[in-house]
DNA sequence: CTGAAAGCGCTTACAG
DNA sequence: CTGAAAGCGCTTACAG
């Protein structure tokens, strides 16, 4: 069964007259006042409704005049089906939902926009499903909206997207989903793996080929996989020039501000300090900008550091920032397909983000 | 008629079990499997469903012991009325669409939480609608969205808000809305101000009460009107210090880091230098610091930086910036409460944003 | 205060 | 390839 996938926005009357043309909005025997439904268009092309349902839903069991006599009258009297009157009849809705915990604006924009760009032209709405994996209810809202709702999917991003129990929830309420995660949790059509081994290990190479040894590193939270993935790709990348990453300069962060500057901080006023970081991401990164400054040091030329992520924020602070670019927008669009594709994804490979790259800015330096 | 107020969310079945609970889903003879309706909650409350309808939606006609007996029964059987079912019949959905264009993912995200704030226990699902001003097409899909999904709402922000034509759009397909703007441009009950001119006139009552008297202004596009009244605003804080603003110590901006930098680089460049500088918003005031900079000037020795929207960048860029905060996320809360609210804020005066609250940091000093 | 009938605008299941 | 009937789960309009 194929359902949805035409551009129902454009089969709304075209715009460019102001007056109300009665062919646009007829009024019939002022029984269908501005509204055309399916009955409507059923009479106007004098087919049965099941015959203008099987042209709405793509059905291949029409036959090519009679569908284009449908089409037709669809154009001609700008009807669109009611999307409500669908998701009941189908028992599913034309919603997808976007479950999301991570803090930083700049990524849940990204990644809403990319799942619009997905959703572009198939008649599903983005709805907003933020939550708090700290609340020991976080579940609730979640179970509640999928049974409730019944919608056509959800896109979940790191870390909730880790989170096991929400993914049986979905199967246990039959709602599709795809999750992005930089692991493989689950099977592949319902995975999307972003690349945080590779962009890390970009780094690394980076740092390392600049003549740095002594290298300090502070990793997200260990809830999150992205923390865990990065710091094991930056371990591989100096690893190829024979270095190891020593433990005594590593600490954990919490992806934020704060806790970038005080992981910095503490390594910085070690006896033999570092003489490069790399943080588990930007923000992370510009709290090591705040600690090098606090701790008199000049960025790149006592201190080199690398970001994660490439925000805005990045090429705005002084030095600019070397940082690792992700996709995300189109790491978006591509869940949204992928959601949406459904089957198609199951026989491929698992599918995967963008290859990460590394921006060089004026943050890193020789040694 | 009230409808929707009910918390449905909490109308699920608790979740502190994992076994099937037949009391938490019923199978009754086997014919209501997992999914209970208005009919099975009817039989059980040996009530019609039209009263069980009426309980629902809060109806005062109905006697408060068949109110709670039928009560008892949805507790029980974690009935939870079908938003599609109900969206068909109401000939309304229960979709609040966010209808947007700013260009600021901070401003974004927390205008959306704030959103999500005022729907919550409502049973509104918030739906993104981003759109760009400079597509002559931007009003096709606000109308196809409005008059296919006939959501419950929008709410919109600058500067989208301020356009007429979307307004007249959304009156004309019968969407009630909210437009958050900074000058009043429509009725009461569609409109929230924001108090742009108050926040600017603050920072122009510090500016010059730190002796500083050729002040420059980078103001924001003058297709918003936020950039008027935050212009106004100003100039009205400097007149009760008996000071104007110099027409050439302004510039236009857009809002953007790099018109920031352009704006404040050409003030910078003058012969005879602004002291002080009003940025109209933080992205502007951060591009003012790259091109005070890039002029060999200290912030705020040799020229006092001010910004406008207290994003989590003011707080993190050095010296940490003075700026004037707004609460953007309550406002949302407010436009979302205003718009399901409805008659109620007929009456009142226009509803306003709270004050905007000028925070004092390390980029404004004594001249 | 309560209910039986009709309807919202679609799709499913069945028949031809 | 096409259609008449029944149904999705609610609310409206009317009656009592």
């Amino acid at each position: 069964m194929s359902r949805g996938h035409f551009d129902w926005n454009s089969a709304l009357p075209p715009n460019d007259n102001d007056n109300n043309d009665p062919a646009v909005y007829p009024d019939e025997q002022g029984e269908s006042r501005g509204k055309v439904t399916i009955n409507d268009v059923a009479r106007l092309a004098r087919v049965s409704k099941k015959t203008v349902s099987r042209v709405i839903n793509n059905s291949p069991l029409v036959r090519d005049d009679t569908r284009e006599r449908v089409q037709a009258v669809i154009r001609q009297y700008g009807y669109a089906p009611d999307p409500q009157a669908r998701a009941l009849a189908f028992r599913r809705s034309f919603l997808v939902g976007m479950i999301y915990d991570n803090p930083s604006p700049q990524y849940v924009v990204n990644m809403q926009r990319g799942i619009l760009d997905g959703l572009e032209g198939t008649g599903h709405l983005l709805v907003l499903q933020p939550c708090d994996r700290s609340d020991p209810n976080v579940y609730d809202p979640i179970e509640a909206f999928v049974r409730q709702q019944k919608p056509r999917g959800v896109i979940l991003t790191p870390s909730i997207s880790e989170d096991d129990r929400v993914a049986k929830i979905l199967r246990d309420a039959d709602c599709p989903y795809v999750r992005i995660a930089s692991v493989p949790l689950d099977n592949g059509a319902r995975m999307l793996r972003t690349r945080d081994h590779e962009g890390a290990k970009a780094a690394a190479l980076h740092i390392a080929a600049l003549g740095h040894r002594r290298i300090g590193h502070v990793h997200g939270p260990s809830t999150f996989r992205s923390a865990h993935e990065r710091r094991r790709g930056f371990e591989e990348g100096l690893a190829e020039h024979g270095l190891t990453l020593d433990p005594a300069l590593m600490r954990e962060g919490a992806y934020t501000f704060e806790s970038g500057a005080a992981g910095a901080a503490s390594l910085l006023a070690m006896d033999d300090p570092p003489t490069a970081l790399f943080m588990g991401n930007d923000e992370m990164a510009v709290g090591a900008y705040q600690a090098a400054r606090e701790a008199g040091l000049s960025i790149p030329e006592d201190v080199s550091i690398v970001g994660y992520d490439d925000t805005p924020m990045a090429s705005r602070v002084y030095p600019p920032m070397t940082t690792v670019r992700t996709a995300i927008r189109e790491m978006g669009a591509e869940a949204a397909r992928q959601l949406l594709g459904g089957d198609e994804y199951l026989a491929g490979p698992q599918s995967q983000s963008p290859q990460p790259e590394l921006v060089i800015r004026g943050s890193t330096a020789q040694r």
